[in-house]
Formats: structure tokens, sequence, C-alpha cells
RNA sequence: UGGGGCGUGGCCAAGCGGUUAAGGCACCGGGUUUUGAUCCCGGCAUUCGUAGGUUCGAAUCCUACCGCCCCAGCCA
């Protein structure tokens, strides 16, 4: 268990809903079912599901799925998924796409009100007609085209007698306008694409502006929070909805109110689905849920566990500023998890013989080792200690540096949980490589301390002949530099060594047979998580994250 | 003088006219330790973008200035 504070920090939205009158609080998470989860979504996630939660209310999951072009079943599965995994529970299922009968009937209500209507212009007449940051937009010639006419022409639009981008659906509001969103905005267009959900049923298209806010109306949301870049389409989501309430048609709205917060950035990463949809189809990472990504499922497989995320939301607060968030915060929460939950193993990553000399060859010592430190009810296992074992190649060396506590010639050191051992040759081979090192033990300092001097480095280790030969997986970020975004292409800041395969490493025995998630600390060295390509075979771990380092 | 937002320590972030300006991350010590981990203890903003003003009193109110972000998709 993360150290989950019960005392939420307070926010402005907090603030907000508790000086309103005690109404229900109802909200929802509306992703565009494009891409998977992100970080950025789980910020929104925890928000959203989280003040609800804590005023009583409810919130829905609601799939924004308007652009066909970009939508699958398989983006909307595979976000159901992550919502669950993280732990929260949506009061209804709901999708945009089932919306398109009233939205339709909406959009017809609003021509005939002379608030809405077809304009023929091309799409790069329309930029042209939109005028610029600083000046005005000008009319549309067909801007004053009779109600009827547009009536017939969407209808006509719908029944899919037209080209995409011959005829587009607008409001009518006021092309002078110094907000940009309300020059006439766009709401339906001409698109033939397969609705993932709708099939072929639809020629026409609502767009975001239009769907938004009239889906929150149709859920009774009362509270829709989005992210800053929306504040300019406040007025444009209120004047849709009183609009569409003061027409004639007979779907019932509530009256939601948007507010806007801060967007998670988080150093050294990017986080849209844009981008990481290129870095998948570049092939620049290996899926979705690549460790490396800063996905749900990618930070799922890393060995990150929906604890550590939502203390992760919990601990970059909600603002109105975009804040910049440093991947300490990350790491900090799913070590601090981890630390309490994972079971310690021993796992010597690069390999370097040991045979330590006053042993017999056959000697097979069954050690009894805890599986934490600090938490005997968590128990132990049984570790075979032999006459030759593998240590870490970083953990022995000939010219130590300064402060160096490890193996060194003629030096001792504790193997972890056993016996100290003194380097007494090491054995090169013709290049003058390391082969292995011999050692001699000391048999009297298992479980205690030698006599007469005092052994300041423990190394880890493992048996040779029992260990498992397995592939550890360690990543590093996946760009070089904590704005990628600042790079003229963001590509060109991607880290070409934010992936490390180890083929050559070795598990004590009992890590073996544990299950595809399972999570260890191997001492020393950091979290670990066995990875989906894990047989019994060939056993995967993933680096999660290291052990905090104040050494190198 | 397009419009809309935001500026509290390296990174987040409380604070809403009277507090010694919370807390977390990071960092720097010191102690414990058979993980250079954990844990423990201590340190870390006379100051809140800048300059004026109002007030007995300002991070909180006012004015001006500076800096940063967003907006010209038939994407969301």
């Amino acid at each position: 268990m993360a150290s989950e504070s019960d005392t939420a920090t307070s926010n402005f939205i907090r603030s907000m809903i508790e000086k309103q009158a005690a109404t229900t609080v109802a909200t929802r998470f509306p992703p565009e079912p494009n891409g998977y989860l992100h970080l950025g979504h789980a910020k929104s996630i925890c928000l959203n599901f989280g003040i609800a939660k804590e005023f009583n209310g409810w919130t829905n999951l609601r799939f924004d799925d308007t652009n066909p072009d970009k939508e699958s079943e398989e983006y909307m599965q595979a976000i159901k998924r992550d919502v669950e995994w993280l732990g929260f529970n949506w009061k209804s299922l709901c999708y945009a796409s089932d919306y398109f009968d009233d939205l339709y009937e909406c959009a017809v209500a609003l021509v005939k009100s002379g608030d809405a209507y077809v304009d023929s212009l091309s799409a790069e007449e329309i930029r042209e007609y939109r005028g610029t940051l600083k000046q005005p937009g000008k009319e549309s010639p067909y801007r004053n085209r009779n109600a009827e006419q547009s009536l017939e022409l969407l209808e006509e639009m719908k029944a899919g007698k037209h080209n995409e981008g011959d005829h587009i659906l607008r409001l009518k509001i006021d092309m002078a306008s110094s907000n940009m969103n309300m020059r006439d905005p766009a709401i339906y267009r001409i698109k033939k694409s397969h609705h993932y959900r709708t099939g072929d049923k639809w020629s026409i298209y609502p767009l975001y502006d239009y769907t938004h806010c009239l889906s929150d109306a149709i859920e009774g949301i009362t509270h829709s929070l989005c992210t800053l870049e929306f504040e300019d389409h406040r007025p444009l989501y209120e004047w849709v909805i009183e609009k569409v309430k003061a027409s004639s048609v007979q779907v019932e709205l509530g009256s939601p109110v948007q507010t806007e917060f801060g967007p998670l950035n988080l150093e050294y990463t990017v986080l849209s689905k844009r981008k990481l949809v290129e870095l998948v189809q570049k092939g620049i990472v290996n899926g979705w849920d690549d460790p490396r990504m800063p996905t749900i499922s990618g930070l799922r497989r890393r060995g990150f566990t929906p604890d550590s995320i939502r203390e992760f939301c919990r601990r970059i607060g909600v603002t109105k500023s975009s804040a910049v968030i440093e991947m300490g915060v990350l790491e900090t929460v799913v070590r601090e998890e981890l630390n309490e939950s994972a079971q310690r193993r021993m796992a010597v990553l690069e390999p370097l013989k040991v045979i330590i000399t006053s042993i017999a060859d056959d000697h097979n010592e069954i050690l009894e080792l805890a599986n934490h430190p600090n938490k005997p009810e968590l128990g132990s296992r049984q570790l075979p200690f032999t006459r030759e074992v593998y240590i870490e190649q970083s953990d022995f060396e000939e010219e130590p540096p300064p402060k160096f506590k490890r193996l060194i010639p003629g030096g001792e050191v504790r193997l972890r949980s056993s016996y100290v051992i003194r380097c007494d040759e090491v054995i090169k081979d013709e290049n003058g490589q390391i082969i292995e090192i011999h050692c001699s033990h000391d048999p009297d300092t298992l479980g205690k301390k030698p006599e007469g001097r005092k052994v300041k480095g423990v190394i880890h280790w493992v048996p040779v002949e029992q260990s498992v030969k397995s592939e550890v997986r360690v990543y590093d970020r996946l760009f070089n530099r904590p704005d990628p975004l600042a790079e003229e292409d963001y590509l060109n800041a991607v880290n070409p060594d934010s992936l490390v395969v180890l083929s050559n490493a070795r598990l004590e025995p009992s890590i073996g047979d544990a299950e595809t998630g399972s999570k260890f600390q191997f001492e020393r060295q950091g979290y670990f998580a066995i990875d989906d390509d894990s047989t019994a075979e060939h056993p995967v771990c993933n680096r999660t994250v290291g052990l905090r380092d104040t050494w190198s």
C-alpha cells in the first residue's frame, strides 16, 4: 500500500464545489477511442472519478467517438480496461455515437430557428473568410440562405447525396468575434467513413464543440472538467446548450458547467496521443504497452501499480497552470509502494563467476532468506549456497575508486545473507579479461559479524548451478532531454539507449515460476516485474525503477 | 490595446487582508542497517514575476509593466 493520504490537498475545483449548494456532483471521463490512455488521462480520471466520489456523486465513462477515421473497437476496449485497472467504476458506459439521432434532431431545430446554416464554401474559402487572430472574419455568402434551403441540403448531406467537403453545417454566431471559436463554427461535416459502432448509417458526423456540450447536458453532467486549451470553447459550449434549450426539440437537457484545469506535462516524455501514435507506428517503441511508454498499459507492464499511479495524481495536484512534473515524482511513488509490498530476491544482471576455494565441490548448504527485511510476516525462501556463485561484474574492481566498498583483490566482502569472502586471486584469459575470481570464505560469519575486523561491503549473488538464466530489460527515459517538444522535431530527442537488454542475467531459483506481473525487489538493484513475454523456459523481467542510489 | 489563461524555493503545491509563508519531490547533513536501499533525526523562501499604490497590517486588494501558455481543423 502506497502512502495514499486520506487528507486530500485542497484544489480550486474542490473549493468551487464546496461553495456550491449541496447538489449532486456528476462528472464524466470522455476519451476519444483513438489511442491508448496515458498519464495525462490518469490525471483526468482521478480528478473526475475522485471528485464525484468525494461528494457522493457519480461519473460516466463516455466515448467521444465522433471521428470514425481515427477510432476503433480496439482502442475502446483498451480504454475500458485501463480505467477499470486504475480502480474506478463508472455509473454508465456512454457513447457520443448513441446520441447521433438526438444530435441531428437538435441540428435541424437550430437550422429552423435560424441559428445554423449550410455553408457551401470550400474548406479553403472558409479558412480565408475566418479572418485572423487580429482581424475579424467576413460572413459567408451562404450565411443568409433561408432555413428551408439549408434544411433541404442538410437532409441531402445526411442521405449521402453530397461529397465530402461540398457542404458543411455551421452555427450562425459572430464572424467578428475576438474568440475564433465563435466565428460560425462548423458542427457537422460530410464524412463517408465506416464508424466502429454505427457502421455506415451516417454520412455526416457532428464535431466536438457541438457534440460534447450536448452529450454532457443529455447525461445530466453537472461538472464538465476539461483541460485548459478548451477555455476559449466555453462560450460556445454554453451558447449551444442555450440555443438548443430555446429550440423546439424535445430532448431533455441538464445544465452542465465547464471548468478547465491544467494538463499534465512530464519531463523526458511526451503526453499527446498524436505523438504516442507516431512512436508506435514508426516502430520507435514496441507498441502501446511498451514499458517505456507513458501509457497506462505501458506503465502496468513496466511494473507500476494502480495505487502508485493514483498516488502520483494526488501528489501533482490540480491547478490552472500547466505544470511540468519531474520524473522523480513518478519514480518515488512506485518505489514507496514496492518497498512495502515487493518481496526481496537476488539476481545477478551481469554475472562474474566466483569460486570459493575453501568450500568442497559438493557443498550445497540451504540458506533460509527473509522475503522482506522489515516484514517477517512475509516469510522466507530457500537458496543454496555453493562453491561456485555469480556476483555482479560491477561489484569487483581491481583498481577501485575511492570509497569503493565492494570486492577488491585481497579484500573482504559479505555475500548477502551468507558468508564473508576474501578475494585471493583474479583469473584472466590471454587477453587480460577477467574470467573468474578465486575466493575463500570465513565459515564463522554466517549470521554473525566477523571477529576482529569490520566488513563494510555487502553484495548480492546467486549460485551458479541452481540459478535461472533470464533476460532482464532495463529501461531509461524515452527522450534524452526534459522537454522533447522544444526540439525542432521531437523525434530527434528520442533516447537511443532507452532499452538495454541483459540476456545473460541469473535469477535465484525461487523466481523461476513466478507468474506474469509478479513484482520483486532485486536487492541492491531495483524493482522488477515479470514481463508478458516471460515463459518458464525463458523468464523475462522488466526493471520498473532502480533503487535510490547515492553512490553512483 | 485581437481574445483567453497563468506567474509562491530546483520541480510540484497550500494559502482567499493579521500564520514564524503548509506539505510533497529533489537536494544537503547526521544516526541505525548483512540492500551504498528502507527507516529515523535535522537543514533547506525575512519572502510570494517586477514596480508603485491602498491599509495599522498585503502572497492575498488596486494600477502599471514584464514573462510564459492557448486560439485562425470540415481533430478532440
